[in-house]
DNA sequence: TCATAAACGAGACGGTACGTCGAGTCTTCGG
DNA sequence: CCGAAGACTCGACGTACCGTCTCGTTTATGA
């Protein structure tokens, strides 16, 4: 077998991964995906390229790490800050299945078109239609969890004779939430809230002519 | 304004332009996209690099324009062999909407199965989702041909009263549309006929549940 | 055998040929012979590189002509100025031979050091050093008229008893020009007329101590 | 002043750099000065180019440090051999000027004789003519050594009585030397030891004739 | 007098080498 | 003894010229 040094992550030091986040953060943020180097995030983090070989297999890989870091503290202040809510963004259940979906596609509309975090997550997304195993993390990690609080929410809908009960939920979800990232991704017209409303409509109320 | 020299297309060597769609094409799909090179395409078109840089901004630029190709060659013979069809993949209008979406459809799911073109398309898709130019040439040059074909099927669909007429055939199509791109972009779940067809089935006939 | 297309030399553009060399002339003054290129010529001849390419095997054979022809400009100019002389440096033969030598040396200094000519001398000296074929034409072009000047100018002095008569010229005058271009390809130290008259003194007179 | 990143010179390795060396010096060998390239040079050496361009700002002045180190080691060897010489080129003092000057000077023809150094020897001496910067190393390093020699032995021998004490040695070694280097440079005619012999006549007896 | 063949300008072509950048590996040295 | 620093091999980048090869367009006789 391959001796395959692996790397003692309990002496890992945490300086040195919260700099290789900033740093690449900060980079693609800066300097886009492609122009961000790892030469140039161990410079600026002041690190040795090694320690980012060490610990990492690829550019992607560390950029989504400190992406997740990065919405994980997020979430952390969210907590802090707001009590009861737990930092993610669970979907409400007011008993009116429309209105909480629009809230939450809205929501899921302002996160998209927001500057800062686009240009980390445009790179990812492009990463993970190429490389299968990327895509895979990516879809995992970023997106299943918010697919979840969807498929609940659904779930609990159907219970309540909100939703038509011969629906998977799994796949009602992607009429209301594919229209928005084909948008977000190609972009071919602009994201807004009044799309999302209207998106919930069209999915809720179907597309036929009512006899 | 800038001295910019313009190369003179009247004398552009066709035999090298062919060659180095066929190389890229070929290189895309036995190596990837990554580890496809402008010296590679080069190479193996056998034409010197300068000739490539000469026509085309980037590798990307040239494997979108290859695909093209491919696309209008493939869409002549299409037009060559079958009668009555004119090459493109017009929507039927049998006065069924129903079944000819899931036709259409269906269509589209076969094609992002092919394992000629996915490579190559993944590739055009990731890079434009980067590069904003080329992804509004992406979108002009492979999308907005068939989106049309929607608006007009679905155009059709309000007049003979199939369809609810206040309803923007624009976004309509995107929840039928989106979904299926969705999952072949993030490999989410299968693409399959069935999926097709539930889309079709939900997006017609709305989610929620009739009272 | 080859059917080696020659060129008809009495078609030959004559506008064309003055504008390269001057273009090659001005090039390799401005920016020095390694960063003088064929391209380049052509360019600033306004003129096709094919039309360089027929008449000429190399860009050092460009400027040797180039060279030639502005000198052989320069020999008419002075012919045309002032009587008597010829136009070529004959040796002048007062009867004195050292004074003779000092004349003719002196001028000699005054040409190498010529901001003018020194850069394109210097470029096809260069050439000739590593090109042997070039370097026979470097010699027999340029050198061996001025040498055979020497060597007419000596036998005289032999018959006048003013040298020995068991020397050869040949090598005699090498005596005294090697030193010269010694210095100026080396650059080792300064080329003056004083350096000039030192080498006619010791030549003539030899090193030794007299008993 | 500009931050030009120095690289770290006792980090450097050396079996990288003999490699050069050797590739560099085999390569001029074999196919000339002009047709060896620095890739060429790399990939014979095993090497990577950045490590050439790291070290050397040019062709020449590899090839220059190859042949220093050449000498060098050659030079070493003499000196392990030979017992009593110091592995350079002393001139001898046997009292007899014209002997010792006989003597060197027939070393000096036959080691530019030498077909191994001259492919290198002569690219170094054309590089030098149209650079200056690269010109002054070859004389610093390369001539000086050897005329310190002969600047020394000539002043022995105005101290003894053999030469004329007012003469500047400086000037009276190139009446010797400068010839030499003429031929060599020029291929004019052969470089033999008879010639050489024939320059120490000259020079030590002078041309005139004597009253 | 004009046709016709050449030399001409322009520049695209297949190549080679350039000098630079970054990837990923390996080595040295200081805290 | 980990990690910063950075030298190493390798490969691709995009550029500059090379020398060859068409393209029309002059131009300059000789039929």
């Amino acid at each position: 077998m391959s001796p395959q040094k692996v790397p003692d992550s309990s002496r890992r030091s945490d300086r040195s991964r919260r700099a290789i986040y900033d740093a690449a953060l900060a980079l693609v943020g800066e300097a886009g995906y492609p122009r961000t180097t790892i030469e140039g995030i161990a410079a600026r983090a002041g690190v040795g390229k090694q320690t980012i070989y060490r610990w990492w297999p690829s550019k992607a890989a560390v950029l989504m790490e400190a992406f997740l870091d990065l919405a994980a503290r997020q979430a952390e202040e969210a907590a802090g800050a707001g009590e009861g809510d737990d930092g993610g963004h669970v979907i409400p259940d007011t008993g009116d299945l429309a209105a909480d979906l629009r809230h939450v596609l809205r929501a899921t509309v302002d996160e998209l078109n927001d500057p800062v975090t686009e240009a980390p997550t445009r790179a990812l997304a492009a990463e993970g239609i190429v490389d299968p195993v990327l895509g895979a993390q990516f879809v995992e990690r970023l997106l299943d969890p918010s697919i979840q609080l969807y498929v609940t929410r659904l779930r609990a809908a159907q219970e309540a004779g909100e939703l038509r009960a011969d629906i998977d939920p799994r796949i009602a979800l992607e009429l209301l939430i594919a229209p928005l990232t084909h948008r977000w991704l190609l972009r071919t017209l602009p994201l807004t809230h009044a799309y999302a409303d209207t998106l919930v409509d069209y999915a809720l109320g179907g597309l036929s002519a009512r006899p």
